[in-house]
DNA sequence: ATAAGTTAGTTGATTCAACTAACGAACTAT
DNA sequence: ATAGTTCGTTAGTTGAATCAACTAACTTAT
């Protein structure tokens, strides 16, 4: 709805804005070139950005072989604010602070229970303590998200499996307590959105998590797809196999009791007999190449590369992001899927292995803060990818 | 991307005509109190619709009890130009004209086998005739929209079941020998349009459409979503029962499998071991309530329940419109999904039967024609139901 | 019948943002 | 030195939205 004068600045405020976030240094020519907006109407966006600090310059550039003015580069004013990001799950939180470009300023991991009477405080105690101790920066704390393994809807937890963080109203007592945006999403989405944020090339994207329990992050034309409930991409409850294994949901042969890495860990117990062993035992076993459970991690594999066909039937991405124990510790499991899937109607569907690990939700969370403080809602801007993989 | 004055006046425009479009009837001063706008902005765009010939006024409405002058009613000048709809099966065309308001002026069916030789001239032909027939119109026909079975990525066919149009270049034939705009869509991607064009409450939807084969439509925040390669909503071969039966794509268990009016027709026959049986003659058994008849319709509802819940889990829908002549003939159906899924997490999606049945995809093609011609991509605006549905 | 109050739509002045064109600054190549 | 090129700024123009004041047309109370 951009029907004023007024929003038509602002709407172009934020393209000079992401073009300068997304390249490392740019010149107001080259924006002007880019975007198509004239050269004066550019340079008059970017005196109010640097006012308002957002920009800064940081000298010339080289000029062309063909001679002319050397171009002054812009970059963005980095240092301006910070980001904060938690990552609450029943038995940790992580908290991850970064520069505006992702910049990782701290990361800290925590193990212990959380619920609903300690996460305020451990949160709230962290904010409290990296306001106290950082220096003046013009837009301080931009903003706290928090990832939630559980369904969110509206900035409002529906569901927590494993803890009862959903008794709580989080964000209203947060934003009472530090008088700070604070926003939650499920981890899935803020994956999904990390994914989005680090690959510039593809604007339609699925980020598939298998982890204790198993969720899709869905980017469409560059934006969060939520759904009507905060329910999207939730597709560990979708079934696999009708009259299947019974989920804990009510249901039976949901996907999620068969691509889980604690669907894997469970099915080794139960191939050895064995109810004390762990993910590592199995890698272990795998690496020792026992026949059992070679068989039964291709058994894991077709159920996998079905979930995952399952969902680009659906969505019909560009390319899906895999994000899995299972997948990184065998790798040859990344080309199985990627066979399986070209053999189908799918084989122009790029499969990738996240490259952000157990971070990644820690970044989508990021950008969350940013999408939110800037007011936008497309991950057109990314986060500076050599920092943050350095990180 | 929205960046320059004349685009500002150009999407106010569009909001205006939406306006109009969506209310029978309404005036300036109520437009502007609905989207916000200054009344001598609208005056003026108004002004510019009218003398371009996409609203008339059409007299004096009712003061209010308050008193104050009469307002001067608006109304879409739909007999502005005309669209042109077309579903092509392998057995049968069908066409459909409307007004720009969606109401019929002629809707024909032809049972003829169809292919790459005579498709072209059995469409332009009736265009032709249609465009010599007609009287004089400002826009003339605006826009010839075929419906298509099969997958159709950037207004190009890429596959066809059952039939060879895949072989043509039908919207370049088509719109050299016309000289008109050419659309191709796929059908079920039309039958949802049609549906979010009749449901002006909800703006995002399913339409799952189960016939010869299944697919669903998906709509998103008001706009149709294709997928990367226009193949989301692609359902059909998403697996139901890993390991089931083979399908033709390749791959086995597909949800066509088990969801469509083929496959149900298909267990049927095997069921009373008689391969000439017809869809009627189930209808029939089912009326006269034979046994193994009723539990192979529920065992096909499960299946239907566990298809649908799939697709709800990825998109979240606010509502989901079934299409399948299924559940036209037998009506406890509907229910019996609606039970189904409100035991599931999804119990807050609506699940409806849709009223607009085999003419939705040419309803939906009208709806492409219009957003096509208007240069718009959201269902903002609804296709006048009353007429529609009389007709 | 008249006056007061209300609503619809138009008009003219103002503001805001983008555009154009011209210019100075700063460079390269000859 | 000079010509050509590129970067960024400045001054003036244009298009579109806004506001305030207006006319038009109606209802209701007196």
């Amino acid at each position: 709805m951009f029907n004023t004068k007024s929003s038509i600045r602002e709407n172009n405020s934020i393209l000079v804005l992401s073009e300068i976030i997304n390249r490392p240094e740019v010149s107001r020519a080259m924006i002007s070139e880019l975007i198509g907006l004239n050269k004066a109407t550019v340079s008059a966006i970017v005196k109010q950005l640097i006012e308002d600090k957002y920009v800064i310059e940081i000298g010339p550039g080289e000029s062309t072989s063909t001679g002319g003015r050397r171009p002054i580069l812009l970059t963005l004013n980095k240092k301006a604010g910070i980001s904060i990001s938690f990552d609450v799950r029943h038995d940790r939180i992580s908290c991850l602070i970064t520069y505006l470009d992702g910049e990782k300023i701290e990361h800290t991991i925590e193990e212990k229970n959380m619920n609903k009477d300690n996460t305020v405080e451990s949160i709230a105690s962290i904010v409290e303590d990296t306001r106290d101790s950082m220096g003046h920066c013009p837009f301080g704390i931009i903003g706290i998200t928090i990832s939630i393994h559980g369904i969110v809807d509206h900035n409002k937890i529906e569901f927590t499996p494993y803890f009862d963080l959903d008794q709580i109203d989080l964000v209203g007592e947060l934003e009472t307590r530090l008088d700070l945006p604070v926003h939650i999403e499920n981890e899935a989405n803020l994956t999904a959105l990390a994914e989005a944020a680090f690959d510039n090339e593809h604007c339609s994207l699925v980020s598939f998590s298998a982890h204790t329990g198993v969720g899709a992050g869905i980017i469409l034309d560059g934006k969060l797809h939520r759904g009507h409930k905060g329910r999207s991409g939730e597709v560990g409850h979708t079934v696999l196999y009708p009259n299947g294994i019974s989920c804990p949901c009510g249901n039976q042969g949901c996907l999620e009791q068969y691509c889980s890495t604690t669907a894997i860990v469970r099915r080794f117990r139960e191939l050895k007999h064995n109810d004390q062993l762990t993910f590592q035992d199995l890698v272990a076993s795998y690496h020792l190449k026992d026949s059992d459970t070679l068989n039964m991690i291709l058994q894991f594999a077709k159920d996998f590369g079905i979930g995952l066909m399952n969902v680009i039937g659906n969505f019909d991405p560009e390319v899906v992001y895999i994000n899995s124990e299972v997948l990184d510790e065998i790798p040859e499991l990344i080309s199985f899927l990627q066979n399986y899937l070209s053999m189908t109607i799918y084989k122009n569907v790029l499969i990738r292995q996240s490259r952000l690990g157990k971070k990644a939700s820690l970044y989508g969370a990021t950008v969350v803060n940013l999408q939110s403080y800037l007011h936008v809602d497309n991950v057109e801007f990314s986060l500076n990818m050599e920092k943050v993989l350095a990180g």
